[in-house]
DNA sequence: TTACAAGTTTGTAATGATTACAATTATATG
DNA sequence: CATATAATTGTAATCATTACAAACTTGTAA
């Protein structure tokens, strides 16, 4: 059941000092390859019929050890829904108010910093926008 | 009972089509007297010995009908708690995790637009910042 | 003033996400 | 294999938010 996959993801959770335990394993991969910054009902789910003995507690547990190490961040959109990001770095998230999705965007927060801030010690910046996407916008108007 | 504060906050709401009764000019008046970001428990505490007899589910109903007629913004910072904000003018805001405030501070959104959003209809920008303010900053270094 | 309609407020109950916790299961090591 | 440690699970508790129906207010018109 070992695959390179497998074997890289749980180098990488060692190395993170995380245990890869079967169900971190799969949660991360699960990450990994769907950077659609998904819910815990979306990542339990996802992952429900592959591990069918999984529990939401687990999905919580394992979240919570991701970002306590910083492999994932949290999403803070809508005050209704939690989400989480693979992607650690410095990025924009736009979130369609159409079809729900969130896309990532770059976005350079060198320069924008002003006098407000001087002698704040930061440690985080998020950027998000709302609006609507290119495809819904597309789809509007063809109708 | 009126005083001038009362007028202009009974005229401004009218101004925005919301029907200024009682308990939704004294939500706005604390609003517009505390740009503290609260919660709706706060606004609820803050109010409860002026309207003994105000609801919850009123401050939820003010606040819902004010986001929709644009006059308060939604802070989402942490997933944990919904903030509200008087200020609907495009600014970051900036959360201590050491005293929990969160600071305003003054932003130029305008330059950062990247091409990754080419053909998105943009219709609210919002960003945010997390670190250990100035205060905490100057405290922690006299221990 | 009174009656009425429309809108507002209230309290309670329902919902739904998240957390707490104890029991069970899995894993690693000697 | 035995044991200790850690991970996982399911259930129950918590907490913010929403739904909803009843009670109350307000403005208007007779």
């Amino acid at each position: 059941m070992l695959n390179i996959n497998n074997i890289i993801s749980k180098d990488y959770l060692s190395s993170k000092n995380i245990k890869p335990s079967f169900a971190r394993i799969k949660i991360f991969e699960y990450l990994s390859n769907n950077h659609i910054h998904p819910t815990i009902d979306e990542i339990y789910h996802a992952l429900i019929d592959e591990i069918p003995t999984l529990s939401k507690t687990t999905v919580y547990n394992t979240m919570k050890i991701f970002i306590d190490n910083k492999l994932v961040k949290l999403v803070s959109i809508e005050d209704t829904e939690t989400r989480y990001d693979i992607n650690v770095q410095i990025h924009g998230h736009f979130k369609c108010e159409s079809c729900g999705k969130i896309y990532d965007f770059n976005v350079d927060l060198h320069n924008l910093l002003t006098d407000d801030l001087n002698g704040y010690n930061i440690h985080e910046k998020n950027i998000y926008f709302k609006g609507i996407c290119n495809t819904c916008s597309n789809n509007s108007n063809t109708n």
